[in-house]
DNA sequence: TTTT
DNA sequence: TTTT
């Protein structure tokens, strides 16, 4: 048995990608800010913040919600697991990259329309506190 | 901004109880045991292991596969909500009573055909590494 | 093997209960409210917004760091467990009770001088963005 | 207000690394892997089985405890945050990497004598079931 | 590149 | 009893 779990709240660092792939499956992909606060050690030397950033990829219903009410500034709940993928850059080196496969996401702000955004598709999302899941079409109760 | 959010992996207490309301939706109920292991404290003393009783409450798809694949020992992680309501007892005392109610579901292990269960719900449910999610019919991919 | 976790963000309800124990042993108690959105069912029908209420106990640092800076209306992450106890009430009826056992906490807001307490909090739990853990005097860089 | 968290089960990929800095400070590095079962598709198509590997990084008790108790093969939780960080390579070709930094670690399995290690060390990580944090040298209750 |  |  196996579990790979992550669990974010950031900020969207700038406007979201979206396209569809032939099939018509929208995927979308967003940069996500997480910042831990600096704090002082107990010898005086203080630790900065710091400030990490991660790939967030959606797909579906999901990336249809970010291409209509995500941008840039928002604050973003996502929920999904890690996924590691390689490739080759424009010079043939082997490339590795971290991505964060989004199985669901809540939108915490709007710096835009983004709170109408909200709860118009917390409608179609109902199985938790306003969270927008991928392709569900039906209700929980 | 808010979040309740639980995971649990633990057993199947007895045979889960699988009802259908009037308009044809699925609930399941069941008891599932999580336990700590004791240790002993530094003093010596030995603190028991723990045994903690979760009720669960899964609808729709969720129910429609408990009610097929999920029996008493099975080991489960269930991910969900936690949600306290209070009812009057045969007494016409009230009573208090907190639930989880699940939004998704994984089947680690079989006392009987889980395993081939597992499988087969898993690919109504791509979403993550075999997790069964309510009522989903489309793919990830 | 077994797995109990809960994560929640609220508000707290009322000024939090904080007693020592005879050996000097902190405990904190309170109540923390997490909101689901309300959201409109495809039919029309209006779901309202629901709050849901937690009974959080912390124990130890975390119980003196919730007397020291937490107060009614601030916004809380808490992690924790999940763990329920009967007790007779005053009529002689046996009664369940559900509470989160607190592992860790992180402030999240202030309606009083909570933002300060944050930070120097935070120099004394430095194993994540500012979370608060229980009684742990290193540091884990 | 920021979230960075990671929950992984997965199994140990080979001898874990430990090494302890001039200061004395224990550090642990490991591979860990998930994996997700395959499924089929509704069109008949085969999704074959699919195995995440993570680096996993803990420090001080969490390495010790490394150190004496965990081995290849073994099973283990994993709760933490992810970090990325840059190097240059040997041929002086920026890479990044994503890591796992470890705030909690529970052994749920043992190749050699990790049961004996799981009980030991959880008498000194009392906080959770049979969970070892960080340089915690107190007790919860 | 975000945010506090 | 909180908050949006």
């Amino acid at each position: 048995m196996s579990l790979n779990k992550v669990m974010l709240i950031g900020n969207v660092g700038k406007e979201p990608d979206v396209r569809y792939l032939d099939n018509g499956v929208a995927v979308a992909s967003l940069t996500l800010a997480t910042t831990e606060r600096g704090y002082r050690l107990q010898n005086g030397t203080d630790v900065p913040e710091r400030t990490e950033w991660h790939n967030i990829v959606l797909w579906r219903g999901l990336a249809e919600t970010v291409e209509k009410y995500v941008h840039k500034g928002d604050k973003l709940f996502v929920e999904g697991k890690i996924r590691s993928r390689s490739y080759d850059d424009q010079n043939g080196v082997k490339r590795y990259i971290t991505e964060i496969f989004a199985d669901n996401m809540e939108m915490l702000s709007s710096r835009s329309q983004a709170n109408q955004a909200s709860s118009l598709s917390a409608s179609s999302s109902p199985s938790a506190s306003a969270q927008v899941q991928g392709g569900k079409e039906d209700l929980p109760f």
